[in-house]
DNA sequence: ACTATTTGACCGCA
DNA sequence: TGCGGTCAAATAGT
């Protein structure tokens, strides 16, 4: 099953491959002739971008890319859609310490099988074009910067289940990692068109787009 | 008053 | 038993 989705994202990381590469043999000023002809309508950066995650998500596949890997720009893994623990059967559990929070037991995560992929980029965090909660931070074993729990505002209202976290990775140039795990099921307003064209977690190979203007890759 | 954030407690898992 | 993820009371902001 890999080795099929591995070669079907070849295949499409090759054709925006063939489309850079007609882009640059014909001249970057022509881009505009070549959109009327419905030759290409992605721009080079667009391109070169497609190409990367075509790599990013094959050798994803072959689980060389993890969520926790360390030198990612992005990845995904590919997770059998499940869902998450369900919000009853709460395991009450009487408290030890003095104060009584009569809290049903946290949704553990990790259990779960659900699709997370991970983004490293320069732009703050808040500004990828969902509408985001903080519900927690945590410092990190052997991390200088704490990590930051969010989750979809519309959780509550929409049953929105997805999360993320992000924590610094480094100083200067300053670098955040964000790791999403599962994907919106909410009508955010604040959506950008970019994510219409992003990647679909269950049925799509394509992948999101990260912007070149904010690293180095 | 309402919403968002902060932060310590709680809990499951390795 | 320690770590990481989540909860929810307290607090801050509007």
């Amino acid at each position: 099953m890999e080795n099929l989705m591995a070669v079907k994202e070849l295949e499409r990381g090759r054709e925006f491959a063939c489309q850079f590469r007609r882009l640059m043999l014909r001249g970057v000023d022509q881009e505009d002739d070549d959109k009327v002809k419905g030759l290409t309508t992605l721009s080079a950066e667009d391109l070169v971008a497609k190409v990367l995650d075509s790599f990013t998500n094959t050798l994803s596949l072959f689980n060389h890319y993890s969520a926790d890997s360390s030198i990612t720009t992005s990845s995904f893994s590919h997770l059998p859609a499940h869902s998450v623990e369900s919000h009853e059967n709460p395991k009450t559990k009487s408290p030890t310490t003095i104060k009584d929070r009569t809290r049903s037991s946290p949704k553990k995560r990790k259990s779960a099988q659900i699709q997370t992929w991970v983004e490293e980029s320069k732009m703050s965090p808040k500004e990828d074009g969902y509408a985001w909660r903080k519900y927690g931070q945590k410092i990190i074993l052997n991390s200088k910067h704490p990590r930051n729990y969010y989750r979809c505002t519309y959780k509550h209202d929409q049953g929105c289940e997805a999360i993320k976290h992000v924590q610094k990775i480094q100083d200067d140039p300053p670098l955040c990692r964000t790791t999403y795990f599962g994907h919106h099921t909410c009508t955010n307003p604040l959506n950008p068109l970019i994510f219409l064209d992003s990647y679909d977690p269950i049925n799509s190979t394509s992948a999101f787009i990260i912007s070149f203007q904010n690293n180095n890759h």
